[in-house]
RNA sequence: GGGCAAGUGGCGGAACGGUAUACGCGGUAGUCUCAAAAACUACUGGUCGCAAGGCCAUGAGGGUUCGACUCCCUCUUUGCCCACCA
């Protein structure tokens, strides 16, 4: 692009009535006196306006069409309507915050911030956005901070709350405000209590003892992400382990479909990646091994992904809760009083052990002998059963066969406690033989000559080291030619190196060849020797690599077990290794997940309490009966499997979390709920006796996992969101609309007895509508399909956020929406068609943390720059998707942008040079350069948009402007369509901009800017030319003429500084790529000078 | 230990396999000013050269290609996530 020497008119010109009212009459409306751009006016004036016009409020049941494939093409560019109500749905989500009264976090307004561009795009290309925004202000988080600054948490909520929700609308987003959520109000919680009671009631919920995290300084029970490196996050002190009973979700019955669904979703792969990870698949088999003792027979299954190592399994190991320890203990095996001691002892060290000291061990391993013997079923040996912690309960089946010599950890176990080790696997033909070398020598390279002319492939040679690629048989020539070598001083350089081996599969061992201290020639000797002894060079090799401590993990030849199984590769043996255990009853395929089922409860204060009593009636009715209730209708499947907890009723939702001073947590592991006498005593829903509360809440992760759900019913009170299955209340929707005001703030602030009392109304307004029918008619009656609304919204077209809750959450979500669909609510499964997460934003290099103390808080720079700025410069200063450095430097940059286009509008409307009209005129090669202009960056900015490269499309924004501002004039078009590739970033500004020039509703709601191709094209095309690939000239060559590759070659070739290096030589080749590149390969000379 | 990213000027960062360093920050000089700030103008990877221009640069080393920041191997460094997962 030429340079423009014109000078960029920075100064605003004086209002001029009589130049500016014909050709700008909203700008002379406006009548503004003073004309310097005020940020902090200019915000709050727009968004009192978008409040009261609710512009980003869409009509939720305005789109009764239900066209599930929601979301608009990628990229589309079609026009959009202009009017909110009429487009497609969009349900642009991004990642709720939870509060903390310390203010949003920059990295908040971050993510936010880019949700909303994305969305603001996704409006005017003409969909209905709906983009809610809502606090997760419930759990852990909350209460903690609570605890740190001495509040209550809900007073801290309340705070917090008002604090949050201004900020949120400082950074002006293009928020529905009508459809707040909060988690820990009691029109959202009743809701996840009622989840929680589908769970149960369909048998997804359950009960069992697990170790949980439990800090004894705070006294309270931590979640596994509140414990950093084995300390508790708050106060730094050891965490210990407690057994205590849990509430857990059976999200495992859900692995597969959670995982196979994983492949047709449109998310960042890297976050695929993660849950599929963690969903942890692998296909094994669960194995059989009969335990011998004085007394008795009894059995013990292993889960292992490797049956074809059976043979190899030379010793046993438990993990210290595995039931059979128990069971030793309780002297049922009747072992030696010595081994009982011990094992007691060991087993009490075990469990004992803080995640510190097992951190601190560096996985020592450490274990003891049971005394007991087991049977291997494939060949009937004895083998010892020891206990180690190195065996987890918690996966498979907290029993290992251990197989030394093909397992690391049984390896390291078994030479510390001197097991057997028996070789099972031969690794096949192909390895590959390398060296490492400090400095080569011309020796060297004849030696690997001659090597080569073995046939000896070559597989890789740099500075340092060379690798080459042997077949076994070779290998007994090679290294006698590298005896050789060594001989002839070839490898004088290699004393203290490693030879290394490396087989088909993998890595095998690094044999020292030679020590430090030790000659060239005893080494070699010993090689020498070892040659000759062993005819059979694997075994030589293993020999080798079993003195080295390795252990062979790779794949390979299947030996040393029996007939059936010898001489198969393992990738086919294993498959029929199985069916043979299948056939003869000692074992069975099995697939294991690394996931876990989901531990819902918590013994803390801050969450919703799980809506459940325990009646000793009922507990009783059901074990005395438990075979006939199961065909009689009077007890739910959760109730059956957990007898004598009851669900609570319907209409006895919310259950309320009572209003306390004692809030804090206890030492006992149970939640402080458990002291207050009025909640937990309760009466049994089921036969009407007296009962006990439950009185644990549940994780947070619950909260969050269905408020997508929530956002488009907020004003419902009687369904958690509209389902067919809820078909009979929509007309009471409609009557609930003053909830928020009322209820919402009496149960936050009021007292105990406040809240109990206001259960009582809850209950008598729940019983006049139909809150108490749904339960009925769930889930037999309702047909499968969606409600007008739901079927527009959902699933969520685009959610947008941190890669932090790649797991978690998002597991979570859509495990809920698949219960959700199960019960017949809906009738998709995956929440969230399309996912991105963004990058993450650290400070000057370092990353953001309240210790550092460099956690920037965005308020103050919107004090300063104003929003628009900030939003620009968060947006610019590195790509979404991968996060970026803040720098204060780096906004007042920003702020001069943001500057110079207020300028800029301002000059073409005040000023006679820029005159808007001017340019309609003549069709001259500036206006066609601006044209080009203006579709290229259109084209630029909207494709960079949908691909969330929003710094990208700021620079082109930026080229645009710097081209604007050089020209002489520029039309109407051109700095309205401008200001609308703006708007998104700069949602304030731009509407002000806009209204001076267009006076139209909203710059918001009018339509994307679309490029015509036409106006892509340049004149002239610039042809690099290359001489053997080097740039030596530029042509400039007409459009036309681009397709005449003999043309171009004759001028190309004729270009002089393309001719001093052409000098006349040979051409071997010309390559010529249309419009772009021509490449002369010139013939090489034999001292070529290139 | 496993998985995933990423290494480009002084800095943040651009580059469908085709003119590396767009855009911005910072810096230098200048215009304006009594002066400063702001604003504007010009320059700004390294190196040799008066200049024209040349040469060298995208973590390191190889490979593929007419041509490699981009694709493929090996290594290395950094960041993030998971982690005794049988």
């Amino acid at each position: 692009m030429k340079k423009q020497s014109s000078k960029i008119n920075t100064v605003i010109p004086k209002y001029d009535p009589s130049l500016v009212e014909k050709k700008w009459p909203h700008f002379a409306k406006a009548s503004r006196s003073k004309q310097d751009y005020n940020p902090q006016e200019i915000e709050k004036k727009w968004q009192d306006y978008w409040n009261k016009n609710k512009t980003y409020q869409p009509d939720l049941d305005a789109n009764p069409s239900v066209d599930s494939a929601g979301s608009p093409q990628a990229g589309s560019l079609r026009q959009g309507s202009g009017q909110a109500g009429q487009g497609k749905p969009f349900y642009n989500l991004m990642m709720f915050p939870y509060p903390s009264a310390e203010g949003m976090h920059v990295g908040n307004m971050y993510a936010f911030t880019g949700s909303d561009v994305y969305g603001r795009f996704k409006r005017m290309q003409g969909n209905d956005v709906f983009e809610p925004i809502g606090l997760d202000g419930f759990g852990i988080h909350s209460e903690n901070y609570a605890l740190k600054v001495g509040r209550h948490p809900k007073e801290q909520a309340r705070i917090s709350e008002e604090n949050f929700y201004r900020q949120l609308h400082a950074i002006g987003n293009g928020f529905a405000w009508d459809n707040k959520v909060e988690t820990y109000d009691p029109d959202y919680y009743k809701w996840t209590q009622w989840i929680f009671i589908q769970l149960f009631k369909k048998g997804l919920a359950y009960r069992k003892k697990a170790s949980v995290n439990f800090c004894p300084s705070c006294k309270t029970v931590l979640a596994d992400e509140q414990v950093i490196t084995g300390k508790c996050e708050r106060c730094g002190s050891e965490v210990v382990k407690k057994d205590l009973e849990q509430w857990f979700f059976k999200i495992t019955d859900y692995a597969e479909r959670l995982l196979n669904n994983i492949d047709g979703l449109d998310w960042t792969e890297k976050v695929k990646i993660a849950q599929r990870q963690w969903i942890g698949r692998s296909e094994g088999a669960e194995v059989e091994f009969k335990v011998q003792s004085r007394q008795g027979r009894d059995k013990i299954n292993v889960f292992t992904t490797r049956p074809d190592t059976l043979y190899g399994a030379t010793f046993m190991v438990l993990a210290p809760e595995h039931p059979i320890v128990a069971s030793l203990l309780n002297s049922k095996f009747k072992i030696q009083n010595s081994k009982f001691n011990e094992v007691k002892e060991y087993i009490k060290i075990a469990q004992s052990k803080t995640e510190q000291e097992r951190i601190a061990e560096g996985r020592e391993k450490t274990g003891i002998d049971t005394g007991l013997t087991a049977i291997n079923p494939v060949n009937n040996e004895e083998i010892p059963v020891w206990v180690a912690d190195y065996v987890l309960m918690g996966y498979g089946t907290g029993a290992i066969m251990a197989v030394p010599a093909h397992d690391t950890r049984d390896y390291e176990f078994a030479k510390k406690y001197n097991l057997q080790i028996k070789p099972v696997i031969k690794p096949i033909e192909d390895f590959y033989i390398g060296y490492v070398k400090r400095a080569w020598s011309k020796d060297f390279d004849k030696f690997i000559k001659e090597l080569e002319k073995l046939g000896v492939r070559f597989k890789e040679k740099n500075k340092d080291s060379a690798i080459y690629e042997v077949k076994e048989k070779n290998l007994l020539r090679f290294i006698e030619i590298a005896k050789e070598s060594v001989l002839q001083n070839a490898w004088h350089d290699l004393v203290g190196e490693k030879l290394i081996v490396i087989f088909g599969d993998g890595e095998i061992a690094s044999i020292e060849l030679f020590e430090e201290n030790n000659p060239v020639w005893e080494k070699m000797k010993t090689l020498e020797k070892t040659v000759r002894k062993y005819s059979d060079i694997w075994e030589m090799l293993y020999e080798s690599a079993y003195r080295e401590r390795v252990c062979y993990l790779g794949s390979g030849e299947v030996i040393n077990s029996g007939k059936d199984w010898e001489d198969y590769f393992v990738p086919d043996a294993i498959p029929k290794i199985i069916d043979d255990l299948e056939k003869k009853g000692i074992g069975k395929r099995k697939i294991h997940y690394h996931l876990r089922d989901w531990l819902i409860s918590r013994q803390r204060y801050w969450g919703p309490p799980i809506p459940l009593v325990f009646c000793e009636n009922c507990a009783k009715k059901i074990k005395n009966q438990k075979s006939k209730i199961k065909n009689e209708g009077g007890f739910n499947k959760g109730e059956i499997g957990n007898p004598g907890w009851i669900a609570i009723e319907d209409e006895d939702l919310p259950v309320l979390l009572p209003d306390v001073k004692d809030w804090k947590p206890k030492g006992t592991g149970e939640s402080p709920l458990a002291g207050i006498e009025s909640f937990v005593n309760t009466k049994c829903p089921n036969c009407g006796g007296p009962a006990k509360r439950e009185t644990d809440v549940s994780d947070t992760f619950l909260d969050s996992s269905w408020y997508f759900f929530r956002y488009i019913s907020t004003e419902i009170n009687d369904v958690p969101f509209p389902s067919p299955a809820f078909s009979q209340t929509q007309q009471a929707h409609a009557e609930n609309d003053a909830r928020s005001g009322s209820t919402k703030n009496q149960s936050l602030h009021g007292s105990l007895s406040e809240t109990l009392s206001k259960t009582k109304d809850l209950k008598s307004k729940n019983n006049q509508t139909a809150f108490n029918s749904f339960s009925n008619d769930l889930p037999s009656s309702s047909k499968i399909g969606n409600s007008a609304r739901t079927a527009a919204w959902l699933p969520v077209d685009m959610y947008i956020g941190g890669a932090e809750h790649s797991v978690l959450h998002l597991l979570y979500s859509r495990f809920i929406t698949m219960v959700f669909k199960d019960l017949g609510l809906i009738d998709f499964e995956e929440p969230f068609s399309k996912f991105r997460a963004h990058g993450l934003l650290i400070k000057e290099g370092a990353k953001m943390s309240k210790s550092r103390g460099n956690v920037v808080i965005p308020d103050a720079y919107i004090r300063k720059f104003g929003a628009d700025t900030l939003r620009l410069y968060l947006m610019f200063l590195g790509p979404f998707k991968q996060g970026g450095d803040f720098y204060d430097t780096g906004i007042e940059g920003m702020h001069k942008f943001v500057k110079r286009v207020w300028t800029l509008v301002h000059n073409v409307i005040l000023s006679k040079a820029k005159d808007p009209d001017s340019s309609a005129k003549p069709q001259n090669d500036r206006f066609d350069e601006a044209q080009r202009m203006m579709h290229k960056t259109i084209k630029k900015v909207t494709e960079d948009l949908e691909e969330l490269r929003y710094n990208t499309a700021i620079a082109s924004m930026m080229e645009y402007y710097n081209f604007l501002a050089k020209e002489q004039s520029i039309s109407k078009e051109q700095i309205s369509t401008f200001i609308k590739l703006i708007s998104p970033f700069a949602p304030h500004v731009s509407e002000e901009l806009w209204h001076i020039i267009e006076n139209q509703n909203s710059v918001h709601k009018a339509s994307w800017p679309g490029y015509e191709e036409k106006y892509l094209k340049e004149k002239n095309s610039n042809i690099i030319v290359q001489i053997n690939g080097r740039v030596r000239d530029v042509l400039t060559v007409d459009l036309g003429d681009v397709n005449d590759k003999q043309k171009i070659t004759e001028t190309a070739s004729r270009s002089p500084k393309a001719q001093k290096y052409l000098d006349n030589r040979p051409i071997q080749k010309i390559i010529y790529v249309p419009g772009k590149i021509i490449n002369f390969v010139l013939k090489e000379l034999p001292n070529g000078n290139g």
